[in-house]
DNA sequence: TAATTGTTCTTCGTATACACTTTGTCCGGA
DNA sequence: TCCGGACAAAGTGTATACGAAGAACAATTA
């Protein structure tokens, strides 16, 4: 009986530096540590409880994905996204999430779009409760889970990422639009579950057309011009 | 003329993790480790003369650029490529290269276009001289150029990235194609030249599709399946 | 004021130690 | 011969300390 304890434990063992490393990223998306901000590593090592090393570690992965920068003897920053970089996001993201629903539409099971609607009917239900936050939670989840049915490891860990950073950026607009969205992400479903690419292919861009929109909208009085 | 010297130098200075980590990189690239092959800390630090800790470091990144897979407790293996994620990685691609043309044709300046010209005409006479090394980087000077040319960060990184790993799975075939696909980069920079996205995106698309058709072919012999 | 110097903070890299896992080996018993 | 457990070896994960070097900032001096 023992054993099995042990074993599981092994297996569910997180590295520190994996641990930190997730929760630095929550901490920059959420606000915590605010773009600019200096993050030297005995902070981020008393902050978190562990020593230097397992910091050090998770900040050159944090800095390869692009949420702080390190400068040489000089250490990190939290990065600071400007609105350059928003329209860039966006047109690297709407190619990428366009092909994801193509791949989809093409290889989504019964069981896959069974489970995407079911995203959907969260959604709808949360709205009604006006959830938002609830809301925009199952809206990332709706999202991964396209890119998972995509079946393409590359599109889904590179979108992945991309998605993460849209976030951080629009953490403030994302949950009022949220509901909005709700109305394209049925037509995209329906895309997918049709199995016809083109057609997923054009829900997708739409539902993005519409999201930069918004998003842009949003980052003007928001996060200002840099 | 002090301070100039000193400047340079402080800007020069490459961590050592930097270093290892472009070391490691070219040596999976180069094949010096094969994929499957166990990289302990001890050996990888032995190997380039440096201490645990900057080898942990960019062991870190390379796993987070998917060159290595590491398992908690047991270390870090060179990564193998499946000839599944060949058929995803070339998706993925077209999609970005496209847009990369068509930002390219968009943006690019004459002297950006003179620089494109001039890596073409290096190339032909590389191919004269049937120097096929000296073609394949120019082949790769010309698409990491493009990518710059697009002024699209997010894009830049994230399809260099992309382009690494191509090289590594293809890195057999790629110098016997290049010269091939040479003509096609002719029909690229044309297009590029014109200013015509919709015209640069096919071509990057025809090029793509030759190169994806042609490195498929030969990694059926090469690689093998699996 | 402007240049210089000195101090302090921090990163970068090395070295060391040790707990804990995983892995491999050996050995006795069925 | 084959199996299972004890035991040893190897290697990772984490902490800690230390020195060198650079960067930032304050103090001092011309």
């Amino acid at each position: 009986m023992a054993e099995d304890l042990r074993d599981k434990l092994g297996a569910q063992h997180l590295p520190l530096r994996d641990q930190v490393l997730a929760a630095l990223r929550t901490a920059i998306i959420d606000g915590d540590y605010l773009p600019g901000e200096r993050l030297t590593e005995d902070r981020l090592a008393e902050d978190f409880g562990v020593s230097r090393n397992p910091v050090r570690e998770a900040l050159r992965v944090a800095e390869a994905e692009g949420f702080v920068v390190i400068l040489p003897r000089r250490g990190a920053v939290v990065a600071s996204p400007s609105s350059g970089t928003i329209t860039d996001m966006f047109a690297v993201r709407e190619r990428l999430e366009a092909l994801a629903a193509r791949l989809a539409a093409e290889r989504a099971t019964a069981a896959d779009v069974a489970s995407l609607r079911a995203l959907l009917d969260q959604g709808r239900e949360a709205t009604q409760r006006q959830d938002l936050a609830r809301v925009a939670e199952l809206n990332s989840t709706l999202h991964l889970r396209i890119l998972q049915i995509s079946g393409n490891p590359w599109l889904s860990s590179i979108a992945k990422s991309l998605y993460l950073h849209v976030q951080w950026v629009f953490r403030l607009g994302a949950a009022e639009r949220a509901p909005h969205s709700w109305a394209e992400h049925i037509q995209l479903v329906d895309a997918i579950e049709s199995g016809d690419g083109d057609r997923a292919e054009r829900a997708a861009l739409d539902h993005l057309d519409a999201a930069s929109a918004a998003a842009y909208e949003n980052a003007e009085g928001g996060y200002g011009t840099r």
